[in-house]
Order: structure tokens, then sequence, then C-alpha cells
DNA sequence: TTCCTTGTTTATAATTATTCTAAAGAAGAT
DNA sequence: ATCTTCTTTAGAATAATTATAAACAAGGAA
């Protein structure tokens, strides 16, 4: 269980205020075992199911936002018309599942190193991505 | 130089007629040496810029999405506000300069093999894309 | 506490990419 | 040439995201 003294602390390091709306979003967020795929459309039902208060959109838009930047969420590459997040924020990879819409974490260990041979003057490697997609 | 006829020809594959405004578009995509990267807005532009020719912009998404769909176009994921395509089909990935906005290809030989250990009952796997993030 | 400043929430409007629509026009077969 | 079918087009509709600005809450200082 996470508590929510953790949770204030993540927002005040993200430069938020600890207020009700965003120890919600946090609770959904993070007080979880397993890793969470989400669009900010799936957040947004869910704050409403499980703690059963209301909030804006736009509370949510700037609270993810700020989690990410921060570096408490990551965003998935995927060409969807919404954008995904994770909270699984070390270095791993997915599948996606074209059909059903849905990401499955891959271990790094179920990939193996990837090595760049190529290098671009003047620029180094932010992140890596893998996208395996998936069809029946 | 690739040929009219060439162009005539991927569009009747892809069920297409050949009209003016199609033919002006393959000018634009295919009429290249090196690989293309654009966004429908990108395309969009150099129509006129390239051609002289006014187009809509419906028709420039419904072309598009029809070389998809036929396989004459690939899409590339990556988390933009706009959708990427790739005229280079074949098994390849990709560099961002997120700075930029730019996309560069990386090779296969580039990366190495990339073996997918784990499986999902069901499903087989569609394709692999791999994503490297580049910043200063 | 109470006051005050600054940050926050919210509903709503604005923006942007994409898709839809339906009428006018072009392609291709006969 | 004629006719049917497909295509183009402008503009409307949709959907995700971002911006706005007024009401409200948090946190510090007195």
């Amino acid at each position: 269980m996470t508590s929510k003294q953790e949770f204030i602390e993540k927002l005040r390091n993200s430069s938020l205020r600890p207020t009700k709306q965003r120890i919600n979003i946090c609770e959904v967020l993070f007080n979880r075992d397993k890793t969470f795929h989400f669009t900010i459309s799936d957040l947004f039902n869910l704050i409403k199911d499980k703690t059963g208060e209301k909030i804006s959109l736009a509370t949510v838009y700037n609270t993810v936002h700020a989690f990410h930047k921060k570096g408490y969420l990551k965003e998935i590459p995927i060409n969807s018309n919404q954008t995904y997040f994770d909270t699984n924020v070390t270095d791993h990879h997915h599948f996606f599942d074209v059909k059903e819409e849905k990401l499955i974490d891959l271990k790094n260990e179920d990939i193996g190193p990837i090595e760049i041979q190529k290098s671009i003057p003047g620029k180094k490697i932010k992140s890596v991505e893998v996208l395996v997609k998936l069809e029946d």
C-alpha cells in the first residue's frame, strides 16, 4: 500500500501543491502492484469510478504532464489518436495488441540488449523504445 | 527518374484511379532518391510548391491512407500530434531528433537483429519498431 | 487565527489533426 | 457520346488537447 505521504512527495517534487484532486490522481496512478498503461481518458474515468469524486479533465492533463516532465510517467510511442502513458518508468518495451488496443510490458530480458552502432554528431541518445505490434 | 507509368501502376494496385491529383501526390512521394519522412501537412504543402497545383486536403488524406493500406507507405510510431509516414517500407528503424522534430533512418545493420523471446498465445508479431530519441 | 499572495480548479472556448458529407466533376466502359 | 461509377472538393463534424479567466484553496506571515 502506497502511502499518501509518498503521493505528496511526488507532487512536491513535481512543483505541484498536494490538492485533493491531485492526490486522487495519484491514488489511481500509483496505488497499484503492477505497471499501469493508460490514456488520459482512461484515467479520467477511473478517478470518477475509484474515488467517487469529480475532477476536471484539464486538471488531469496538467498533472499527468507535470509527472511526465518530472519522470514519474513515461509516454509510450504508438500511433493512436490518443496518447498512452506508463507508470513503469524503467527502461523497458512493449507489445501492442492492435486489435484490442492493449499494451503489454516486455522486460528487457525478453528482447536482449539493443546496441545502436550509428551516431549523429552533436546528439546523444535519450531513449530507446521497441514497439512490437501483434495481430491475430 | 521514376516514370508516370509506375505511379499509375501503384495507384491501380491500390484500387485508385489515376487522377491528376493522385499523380501529383505520387510525384512528391515517390520521385526521389532518398527515403522521405513526412506528415500529411508536409505533403500537402510540398504538392502546392512542387507542382504548382492546388489539391484538397481530404484527397491527400485519402490517397495516403490507401497507399499505407496497400503497403506503399509505412506509418512511423512516434508520439507527436501529427502522424508521420515513410516512403521506405523495408524493415528498418529510426532516430528521432526531438528538438528538430526530424526523423533519420537507421539501417537494420545499425541495430542488429532483435529477438523477441516472449510470445502471447493466439497472437503473432506483425511488426517490430525501434525508435531512438536523440537530444543535444 | 486572519489576511494575503500565489497557485489551482473548473467550465468553457479555442485549437488542431483527422474524418465525414454531399454535391459537382472526371474516368472508363460500352 | 452516354452512362455509371469513382473522385474531388469545400466545408462541416469529431475528437484530443491546450488555453483562458474567474472562483477557489493552500501556505506563509503577522
